[in-house]
RNA sequence: GGGCGAAUACCAGAGUGGCCAAAUGGGGCAGACUGUAAAUCUGCUGUCUUACGACUUCGGUGGUUCGAAUCCAUCUUCGCCCA
């Protein structure tokens, strides 16, 4: 007898038992005895020779080991990858979305109807949203910032939309993402002083209104959300430090570094995140926003990051570039057209073990789509690797010199 | 046997006296990509390692012309039509 292959989806439950559509309050929780608890981090080790650490956050979708990477999934979706190779190949154990475009598309309502972002999309792990702060830098021609927020235009239809903190807090209550960040202007990395001065101001305004609206609204599917500020201030260190010292204020669940590589070069990165993490609470998580290369990431944990996220695995990934311990390749190159051998012979992740390098170019040339979706998951089984082997070697007292040796083998081009 | 048409770079295919080393597409080769408007974008693709430049090319040969991928003659090959 034929049965639904989707019983697995929350969303199918929830029509079988009539849940409301709104999803439950935290009002209702509370009466139900059900009040969410807050997110936790517990800093399990301390690496002694360098700034490293490892840790656990314990969120309502589960406990994210750190230092930690979030596959990026815009629109719901890590671009080319189930949700089951996810959790099973990648051991992906949280995984971004966008507000700006969860916003444009399906929009809340959708969202809401569905029950969040978890349900509608069948992930059970924990998410994190992007405030959409980043894409008023990164669509620039078609916006306008104010002190209220940003006007801006959709870049699907041409639509006029307003973004404030308040609005965008709203929106990431309808997605329903574990980690909500806090609105922000992200200024390109080579803002001269008065304006990244400026920038930061506003930031900061905008942040106690986001503070305000979280504490004003309730989570809407009966799970506590956190709320991230973000670190500014491009590369003045001043800026960095007056930027780390006021978002401290705030007793959030973990705070963001953002703002960076966006065409600085990576000493000038490095040096923002030690001169920011020498003022952000040791007690809670720091995630580095939008970075970066696996050297970036080594190094960055050096120097007390716990968590990343970053396009670059998916990406680069389905245009051809694999990351892979022995170093980087460009899976397009004649060389490989006849090297039989493993994509990364180090991973037990099943595109590692199942597909050679002259077959995935061979698809890659072909424009075949299942070489992106090989690229992107092996891709993301190596940095989610990476991760996991620098928490090791910190619980080991190995870090830096592991880090050392790994940066070396990673780094290089093949 | 006769008639007509066509031959251009790896492939397809523009160009029909100088602005042509030769459009465009494909293919090939290489590069870029960091809180995703990206299964995208860029460059190169006759030879001389690079370039100002030089050299050799448009089926073969010979010619006309200051100058030919382009005009003429002839040969070769292919296609179509008539016998």
């Amino acid at each position: 007898m034929w049965r639904p292959p989707h019983s697995g989806n929350p969303c199918f439950q929830r029509v079988a038992r009539g849940w409301p559509a709104r999803g439950r309050s935290l009002l209702q929780a509370a009466e139900a005895g059900t009040y969410p608890e807050r997110m936790k981090f517990d800093l399990i080790h301390t690496d002694s020779g360098s700034k490293a650490r490892a840790g656990v956050i314990h969120t309502a979708h589960g406990d994210i080991p750190t230092p930690i990477f979030m596959p990026v999934g815009t629109v719901g979706s890590v671009k080319g990858v189930f949700h089951r190779d996810l959790k099973e190949d990648v051991k992906a154990k949280i995984i971004l979305g966008n507000t700006y475009h969860l916003y444009l598309r399906p929009g809340t309502e959708i969202l809401e109807e569905a029950g969040g972002l978890h349900r509608f999309s069948s992930w059970d792990g924990p998410i994190l949203t992007d405030s959409g702060g980043f894409q008023v830098f990164s669509l620039a021609d078609s916006r306008k910032i104010t002190e209220e927020g940003c006007r801006f235009s959709s870049h699907i239809d041409g639509s006029k939309h307003l973004f404030t903190p308040e609005s965008v807090m709203d929106i990431q209550r309808s997605i329903g993402a574990d980690i909500m960040m806090a609105f922000d202007e992200c200024p390109p990395g080579d803002a001269p002083r008065d304006y990244a001065a400026k920038s930061l101001e506003l930031t900061k305004r905008w942040l106690g209104r986001c503070f305000e609206r979280y504490a004003q609204t309730s989570p809407k599917y009966g799970y506590e959300q956190s709320l991230f500020p973000i670190v500014q201030g491009c590369t003045y260190p001043d800026l960095r430090i007056d930027s780390a010292r006021f978002v401290q204020q705030f007793d959030a669940d973990g705070y963001a570094i953002g703002g960076l590589a966006v065409g600085e070069p990576a000493p000038v990165m490095y040096e923002m995140i030690e001169v920011v993490n020498e003022v952000l609470p040791q007690d809670r998580p720091r995630y580095l926003m939008g970075v970066g290369t696996p050297e970036n990431l080594l190094e960055a944990i050096a120097r007390g990051v716990d968590m990343f996220d970053c396009v670059m695995p998916t990406r680069n990934g389905r245009n051809g570039m694999l990351f892979t311990s022995e170093g980087i390749i460009n899976i397009r190159n004649q060389k490989w057209r006849d090297d039989f051998s493993p994509i990364d012979p180090d991973s037990d992740c099943f595109v590692d073990l199942t597909y050679s390098k002259a077959y995935l170019r061979h698809l890659t040339i072909a424009g075949e789509m299942l070489a992106a979706q090989i690229s992107s998951m092996h891709n993301l089984a190596f940095y989610l690797r990476l991760m996991s082997q620098a928490r090791e070697h910190i619980q080991g007292g190995t870090f830096s010199q592991w880090k050392q040796e790994t940066v070396e083998k990673v780094s290089r081009r093949l």
